[in-house]
DNA sequence: CAGTATCCAGACCGATACTG
DNA sequence: CAGTATCGGTCTGGATACTG
């Protein structure tokens, strides 16, 4: 994504960073698995954004995805235990979030 | 800085999001306190970055500034209290990543 | 329904010059 | 030394149309 990158936190920018990224693990987590449903659960979201997201979080090991072989085409996302740990994490900034203001 | 926000994860995103924000935030953790040295430590940020992620992370109640009235001019910054919790799960994603990976 | 391709406006970053 | 202003290139996100 980012071209000039190299320090260590590279990874954590360019997930927890990347705009949307949050919210999709967090909706996952919250037991929306569908990307339709996503779609309409995270409001402001677009197609093109929530799969590239999908697409980078499962690349990263956050999410898991499982497609069926069915007509019309049913996909199911999940988190993996890493995006667990994440989900866990993210919603200590949050609390934290709520100190600083 | 983005416009269009209007998630609950807003802060979390312009805070973690912005490019540069860990290292810094990392690196005043570390015991760097002054902008000069922080330039220095933090190799290939900017001044231009590292003032705004510096003037950022103050707004948001992450770090202390304390400005001397000497000459030259000495400016140090600190960790706040959010802004310490905020390292300790910066950590912890850390210790995440290396799993992930 | 899931996912991709395209187009465009604007945001961010990087480098640098400059001020107090 | 700390901090701001400017400028240019690049990348991202948003909207939408489209494919299997």
């Amino acid at each position: 994504m980012k071209k000039t990158e190299r320090s260590s936190y590279e990874k954590l920018e360019q997930v927890v960073g990347c705009k949307w990224s949050v919210s999709v693990l967090h909706e996952i987590g919250s037991g929306t698995k569908r990307p339709g449903a996503l779609e309409r659960a995270i409001e402001g979201i677009s197609t093109k954004v929530l799969s590239e997201r999908l697409r980078k979080l499962t690349d990263y090991g956050l999410l898991n995805k499982n497609k069926f072989p069915e007509v019309p085409p049913r996909t199911e996302y999940s988190l993996t235990q890493a995006g667990e740990q994440l989900v866990k994490i993210i919603e200590q900034i949050q609390q934290l979030d709520q100190e600083i203001n």
